[in-house]
DNA sequence: AAAAAAC
């Protein structure tokens, strides 16, 4: 038990020495995959089928071939191009699966020399004995590619901006560097760096800045560092000066910060490092102007900034650059692509309502849960997760903006524990956000950018791991089609040759959509059927034996339902 | 290009 609530909790890597025993007994056991239609909570079995997650840890998925990651190229301007010659893997179990090897890319002035192993940061910049073994304990073996060529970036105090993919270290980069710069806790008499907090971290969803926070605390173990994860509470404390002095290092999402600087209950004149993870989201029209009144009250003159994604569009890369001093910008793999590990196929669903029944449809064969499914707004959340209980899918958990902080607390913590077999979800699980276990992700609702669809899917395949990503799209998405599935492409998945055949929506076009949506998307349906009519009618037919199927299974539920027999366990 | 998330 206690192995799986360590595995199944973000951030702390599978050790199968230290659980072989575990893991025997529960390959013993032989767990069935569950069946949504059939399954009932075994009330006092040891080892519910739903909690064995050790078979992911074990990679049961087919293997894929990889395809060689290449970096852009770009004539003008200081580049370095390297091979990195160790994997990404953190744990290094002979039998974990190898990591993919990026190529990294360097520009910029005077860049430090990457490191290989993390003791190679303690002869070089002096890294801490106890932040080394910190390491060594949550089972960071070796850096992967951004913690190789960010951290002795950032150990020099230089900016940087890194690209690396979804599920590769970004954490860890910007953590380790900015708690070895801070030295002895401001609490303590022996702080000669003033006083006041003295390192920010930003993220866009309180869900990220929690399991960051949870990721700090590991690396700060044993040390009397403050470490604060900002909240409504903890604002309340910091009203105190005696208190907030204190403070070593405060992680947030901007509007709480803005809140209390506004309160005057904040001083931020003594940051030295400035973190904006999800940088390209961090940096978009909602959250920019807040971001930037954070920055702007962190006076100190040698503050670092460093701002990390997986994406990072160009226009943000721009705003970014721009608030950098002299950066350096790092990219791991491909900008703005999708990790190889993770397996991406489409799915033709015609119209809004054929969603429920394809789904159901895939929810009645075996899959790996949990299963992470993403939907365009609050309300279809709510309303898919409630469909997916009266239709008798076990565990299903829903989580948006829109719930109380204690629900959306409870529900991360359902899906840390492995609870959660389908977990309905907004944009605000879509970045950052590290469950080990999930293999899965469906896209119900089509994804409102490349970037919302690179983070969406990079829920699965982390670490090292594979994963399987499952898109829907119906005629209304036609427009953006084409564009996805080159990214599909583009990461070594394919897709099925009349969707490359697409013409490319003009610009025109698509602003258009914005107003007349409807009959724009009618077009491109229409677009869809002159591209071939053969492969369209097969998928309509496949749409409506899908329907079909879905009304005699709903036909068969009726009839078989006795009110007093089964009751699903229905929190959603 | 557009919704969600941020308090």
């Amino acid at each position: 038990m206690e192995a799986f609530h360590l595995l199944s909790r973000g951030g702390v890597k599978f050790d199968k020495k230290k659980f072989k025993n575990d893991v025997e007994l529960f390959n013993g056991k032989k767990a069935k995959e569950p069946k949504a239609s059939t399954s009932s909570h075994a009330a006092d079995s040891e080892l519910p089928p739903e909690l064995n997650f050790f078979k992911y840890a074990e990679g049961g998925a087919p293997k894929r071939k990889q395809s060689a990651a290449d970096g852009e190229s770009d004539p003008k301007g200081k580049k370095r191009k390297v091979d990195e010659d160790e994997g990404e893997d953190q744990d290094q179990q002979a039998d974990d699966p190898p990591m993919p090897r990026h190529r990294v890319t360097t520009k910029g002035s005077n860049v430090p020399e990457h490191v290989e192993t993390f003791e190679a940061l303690r002869e070089r910049y002096q890294l801490s004995n106890h932040l080394l073994s910190n390491l060594a304990e949550h089972g960071y073996k070796r850096p992967t590619g951004i913690q190789s060529y960010g951290i002795p970036i950032l150990m020099e105090h230089r900016d940087l901006a890194a690209i690396s993919p979804t599920g590769t270290g970004k954490t860890l980069s910007y953590l380790l560097p900015v708690m070895s710069a801070l030295g002895a806790p401001a609490a303590s008499s022996k702080s000669d760096t003033g006083t006041g907090v003295r390192a920010l971290i930003l993220a866009p969803t309180r869900e990220l800045a929690h399991q960051i926070h949870n990721e700090c605390l590991k690396l700060a173990q044993g040390r009397k560092w403050r470490i604060v994860l900002f909240s409504k509470a903890t604002a309340a404390t910091l009203k105190d000066k005696q208190v907030r002095d204190k403070v070593d290092l405060i992680i947030s999402t901007p509007l709480r910060l803005v809140a209390s600087l506004q309160a005057g209950h904040l001083e931020l004149n003594n940051v030295r490092h400035i973190v904006l993870d999800e940088a390209d989201r961090m940096l978009d029209a909602e959250f920019l102007e807040q971001v930037q009144e954070v920055i702007a009250a962190c006076t100190h003159p040698d503050v670092q900034k460093a701002v990390f994604s997986a994406t990072l569009p160009a226009n943000a890369e721009k705003v970014a650059m721009s608030m950098l001093r002299n950066p350096i910008r790092v990219v791991v793999g491909l900008k703005d692509t999708p990790l190889p590990l993770i397996a991406q196929s489409l799915t033709y669903v015609a119209d809004d309502q054929s969603k429920l029944p394809t789904l159901l449809q895939y929810l009645s064969q075996p899959y790996n849960p949990p299963l992470l499914i993403f939907v365009s707004s609050q309300p279809r959340a709510t309303s898919l997760a409630e469909e997916l209980v009266i239709n008798g899918i076990p565990n299903v958990d829903c989580l948006h903006a829109g719930m109380t902080k204690k629900e959306r607390e409870d529900a991360v913590s359902r899906m840390r524990r492995g609870e959660s077999w389908v977990m309905v979800s907004t944009e605000v699980m879509a970045r950052g956000m590290d469950f080990k276990g999930v293999r899965e992700v469906i896209n119900y609702d089509f994804p409102q950018s490349v970037q919302s669809y690179v983070h969406r899917i990079g829920r699965t395949g982390r670490a090292g791991r594979e994963g399987k990503a499952i898109t829907y799209f119906t005629d209304l998405d036609a427009p953006f089609l084409k564009t996805i599935a080159n990214v599909i492409l583009q990461s070594g998945s394919t897709v099925p040759e009349w969707i490359l055949k697409l013409p490319k929506p003009s610009k025109m076009k698509r602003k258009q959509m914005g107003k007349v949506k409807r009959a724009e998307a009618v077009n491109n349906a229409r677009r869809i059927g002159r591209m071939d009519a053969i492969k369209k009618r097969e998928m309509i037919a496949g749409s409506k034996r899908r329907k079909e199927k879905e009304q005699q299974r709903k036909e068969r539920l009726a009839a078989a339902s006795t009110p007093s027999a089964e009751g699903t366990n229905g929190d959603s």
